[in-house]
DNA sequence: GTCTATATACAGATAGAC
DNA sequence: GTCTATCTGTATATAGAC
């Protein structure tokens, strides 16, 4: 764990970054390399395959989502908003991470699946006790999966910047108070 | 409109499946034409490009889409409880064409996530006149894109078959109940 | 630890026979 | 309307120099 080289964690970033801006087919090892500043061969010393590539970049979701989980249950507005509002996503590493995966598991890749399933669990164990019961611990997950849904295939299209689906400001406010009201 | 060619209906359905069950990198026309049953260069006489392909797809997407909403209106139990119980999808052809739909969008499609966008307004239209106000509307809609996100995350893995994420019986039932409540 | 050069495989697409 | 054969580009991965 001690502290990764600096360009691994280069050519990890920008695997994510071309995940997110171009989806899973346009993120190839050559353009990761090329974003990295590094050659094929360069990469390749530090990630032997594709496959060793992506499971790096779960890894590194599965950890950060740990580690947002534990700051969402120290948060003063309640853990059930901070969930809600945080599932529209501002470009944290966190929210990069998540979208990437999701890029990953839409792609094909069953890794992906499981440690998106694995995450997604870790936010249930978190919420079930800041709820009333199982069906609206649900309407949580699933309001947020929403969310976060629309918002990942909002990010793909740079150029759209759609009025989007997703509710902001003062009606992204209404959305979590209508949830939180049914939830708690 | 008259009647298509039934090779060329085959190639769709066999791209369609390819795409859910193996994910978009492996939904090649090369893959589509042998379950198909045809040669390649029989493909390319009805798609002339991988894009025509994806079009063709979406069109039909969205034609299954505008079918299904104005049965939905139809129903006696209500839209909104229609709406959410088709949400986790049984295989019928709207459900299967959502899918592979989003397998495009997410492989890096614009024009599939321009489609999704456009079938999730006819839902928003449809739904509008039978709640309470907007914020009771997103809350509809956002709860029938987790259902039908985590059920598409599910289909890729047939081996998995994870008890899944999605409320199913009497959850299924317990969790329409409460947005119905809600919402209305 | 990082590079260049190259092998292998396969996708998308074209040409033209039947 | 459907086929075979082939071209071209590009992705993953290997070999080996520096």
């Amino acid at each position: 764990m001690s502290r990764p080289p600096r360009a691994r964690e280069s050519v990890l970033d920008a695997f994510e970054a071309l995940l997110i801006a171009e989806g899973p087919k346009a993120a190839t090892m050559d353009a990761a390399a090329q974003a990295a500043g590094v050659s094929k061969g360069g990469l390749l010393y530090h990630f032997a395959s594709k496959e060793a590539l992506e499971t790096a970049l779960l890894e590194r979701m599965e950890q950060l989502a740990r580690e947002d989980v534990a700051e969402m249950e120290a948060e003063p507005e309640g853990i059930v908003s901070a969930f809600l509002r945080s599932s529209v996503m501002d470009d944290s590493p966190i929210d990069r991470a998540l979208i990437a995966g999701s890029r990953l598991a839409q792609g094909g890749s069953a890794a992906a699946v499981e440690a998106l399933r694995r995450v997604r669990e870790l936010w249930e164990e978190a919420l079930r006790p800041h709820t009333r019961d199982e069906t609206a611990l649900q309407l949580v997950l699933l309001v947020s999966d929403g969310l976060y849904f629309n918002n990942a295939l909002g990010v793909q299209t740079p150029g759209a910047t759609v009025p989007g689906p997703v509710p902001e400001g003062a009606a992204m406010d209404a959305l979590i108070a209508l949830v939180e009201a049914s939830a708690r």
